[in-house]
DNA sequence: ACAAAAGTGTTACTTATACACCCATGA
DNA sequence: TCATGGGTGTATAAGTAACACTTTTGT
């Protein structure tokens, strides 16, 4: 009555504009594309598997993490009973420092449009992830953790608008952001464009918390 | 490598305008009050298990239920490592037919208030239901579970206002509630009261998935 | 006749939506 | 000078919030 535990790890990242997820290569049967995870150790919570894994496998650290899901169904991975206990992160470009691809271990950023076949119940648990996701962008500023600490307010609005996958209303969209008070300018601008230049804004983030804090609620 | 993976539930009940939940009283060490649950078998989905276990401890079937959260801290169960997939479900009044206490069982309702002293994490994880339960009524009619099948605009508000933990006002909820689409009057009225005779009033599920389907978004 | 809860509309206010022109910059 | 994206305000529509009197029924 004792069995496997894992944690599996659905890693978003923002770049060129689209969302891309972090999978890893198996070098063992099933021989496939998969989340990074791995089994949950005697003496490890749950949240130091994840972070170990991430480690280990994608050579990230620091992610904004959430428990996602736990997937228990008796079949999920034909060979013995695993549960495995699934989690989303965000990451910003700037984390993008892949491990070197080894012989043991290839780890890539796949477009979320173009995702290659995936062992086990990898592709339903994407499938969650990324429906909560959605879901989490309305009510809370997750955004901000897929963007580099100074954005374009454009940056941030294409962001939305790929997330929830509509488009929005530039002025709109600014004063709405504006008015809730947790970006600020830098004062600093874009560099170089053949356009006229951009201010750069920062997500305030202790102020945000500060204002939860006191009651406050996101909502876009 | 391997642990015992459970299923705990916290499951709320509605009545006398009270929130109300069940627990069991474990009569092995820790003695102490504790959520239905208990390990999940080998051959058995989660969901399996969670449905056994509440047949067994408390005689109650056809539950709605949700998954919480997995609770995996290393000491959460100071004897072994116990992970635990925890769930809530939401019942009504008219399946209240508890087992009656036995020997090696007894299972009671507390008023979500004053509740026992509780055994392992079990206080933790009822926090959470609670906050989760309070989140969710604003986006999703869950109400209606913890409601009998016919019940009057006043037995409906009291409970939007217990959940949400502030008044609403009478008109605005019937004209907001009613304007979804999603009750309907049965025609019958209260009887026997010494005062105006309430119109009883019923949840039309189908037609509230059909709008879902259609894109429709419940919120309060 | 009184106590207790049911039923019912209108107005003010706040928030969301729709929409178009000028600006700065590098090529 | 042209192409490209940045920056800005106002008017209308929709939704939310506040509020009080009359009705029915049993005691």
């Amino acid at each position: 009555m004792t069995m496997r535990v894992a944690v599996d790890i659905v890693l978003f990242g923002y770049a060129e504009q689209r969302l891309h997820l972090l999978l890893i290569r198996r070098k063992y049967a099933p021989i496939a594309w998969a989340l990074p995870g791995g089994f949950v150790l005697e003496d490890e919570d749950l949240e130091t598997a994840v972070a170990r894994e991430l480690r280990e496998e994608a050579g990230v650290a620091n992610v904004y993490l959430e428990q996602l899901y736990t997937f228990g169904a008796v079949a999920r991975d034909p060979r013995r009973r695993v549960i495995s206990v699934a989690y989303y992160g965000l990451v910003k470009p700037e984390q993008f420092t892949l491990l070197a691809t080894t012989d043991s271990l290839e780890a890539k950023w796949f477009r979320l449009e173009t995702l290659p076949e995936l062992a086990f119940d990898h592709a339903d648990i994407i499938n969650m992830a990324h429906q909560r996701l959605r879901a989490k962008v309305t009510y809370q500023p997750v955004g901000f953790e897929l963007l580099p600490d100074k954005f374009l307010f454009s940056d941030l609005q294409r962001l939305y608008e790929t997330l929830l996958g509509r488009e929005l209303d530039r002025r709109n969209f600014r004063k709405k952001i504006l008015s809730l008070g947790i970006v600020e300018e830098t004062g600093e601008k874009q560099q170089n464009v053949a356009h006229r230049a951009g201010s750069l804004f920062r997500f305030n983030k202790q102020r945000y918390e500060e204002m939860v804090k006191s009651g406050f609620y996101f909502e876009l």
